[in-house]
DNA sequence: GTCTATAAATAGATAGAC
DNA sequence: GTCTATCTATTTATAGAC
């Protein structure tokens, strides 16, 4: 892997993990294994990385979600999938949030330039989860995927404050009802 | 006020509003208006003021729960009062997200010692609500007040990203509608 | 492209005068 | 209790050799 890319993946993980304010140059620069000088010819400033892995976010919940999309055969199925989410990204979500919110909630209180950037990941499940909804005849999409990307967000907070697996297996459950409730009755 | 408790309000709206990582002593310093010098005569590291800072909010968390409690007549006029924080904060909320719940994600990312006790300010609104909803007949009443608690975090994350403020409003007139609901048949 | 060396600024922390 | 002065480590950033 070229040597931006690594850095980008670094950053990435570590801005996941750590936080954005908690991460240095010297914290990836030492992560990737290589010198902070060199660190410098690849990124001139901590923005100019954080733009880099949110566009290496985006493009991965794009290719994501198209995945979904690809191996789900009806609508009610591809939102079932995301809500899954919380089944393959447990121990991660339990222990970090989630990477969008965590980020977006940073950014807010940074009053950084980059949040509509981070907020236009959000808006790719908030389009794609729309766009499900519609499909099954669902009077609102819009506001609707809002609505289950809330819920979501609730859960990975409340996930990684309490560590409480049983309360994630009753939210998961209540979303999953909820989007078998509209796929039967869309107009309610 | 004494320099002390000046210091404390000082270090819990700066970390409200950029975040505990992001706050320096010079910050919280030069907010006061002493040196960073004095700012050493009362706390001696970073951590010890953020103790100061959750017992602060915990204090203060608990006197709001009180004082719902004595203002409303009845369980569910509880649990509405607990939902128009968004009425009453909203702008806050839109700007800084909820100050419990970022404060929770941070330390968790942070790996902080100190989570736990951010997370005992959750717990006060986790038992307040309980108690209502047990006294409204609610059969799983614990679990009613996470989802309670869940929902109000997943709406603020995305206040924060979106500055939506229908999406808030239709957010808010569900739980009111979920709370009346509960009330109306608690057995559901 | 990568390194070492180095600079300048900031952060966390202490000592001692007043 | 508050200040100035000082110290050390870290962070961001640059220059120049290889």
């Amino acid at each position: 892997m070229p040597t931006r890319a690594t850095i980008i993946a670094a950053a990435d993980d570590l801005f996941y993990r750590q936080g954005y304010a908690a991460t240095s140059f010297a914290d990836i620069a030492t992560t990737v294994g290589i010198s902070r000088g060199n660190f410098y010819y690849h990124f001139k400033t901590k923005d100019e990385i954080l733009d880099a892995v949110i566009a290496e976010r985006a493009a991965r919940t794009k290719a994501l979600l198209a995945q979904w999309e690809a191996e789900s055969t009806t609508p009610a199925a591809c939102l079932h999938r995301f809500v899954d989410i919380f089944v393959v990204n447990r121990a991660k979500i339990m222990r970090h949030g989630c990477p969008v919110g965590t980020l977006c909630a940073e950014l807010a209180k940074l009053d950084h330039a980059a949040l509509p950037d981070a907020g236009a990941i959000f808006t790719l499940f908030r389009h794609w989860l729309a766009r499900h909804l519609e499909a099954l005849g669902c009077p609102e999409p819009d506001a609707q995927a809002l609505h289950l990307l809330a819920r979501s967000q609730g859960i990975a907070t409340l996930a990684s404050t309490f560590h409480d697996e049983a309360f994630i297996d009753r939210e998961i459950a209540q979303l999953h009802a909820l989007i078998d409730h509209i796929a039967t009755s869309p107009e309610a």
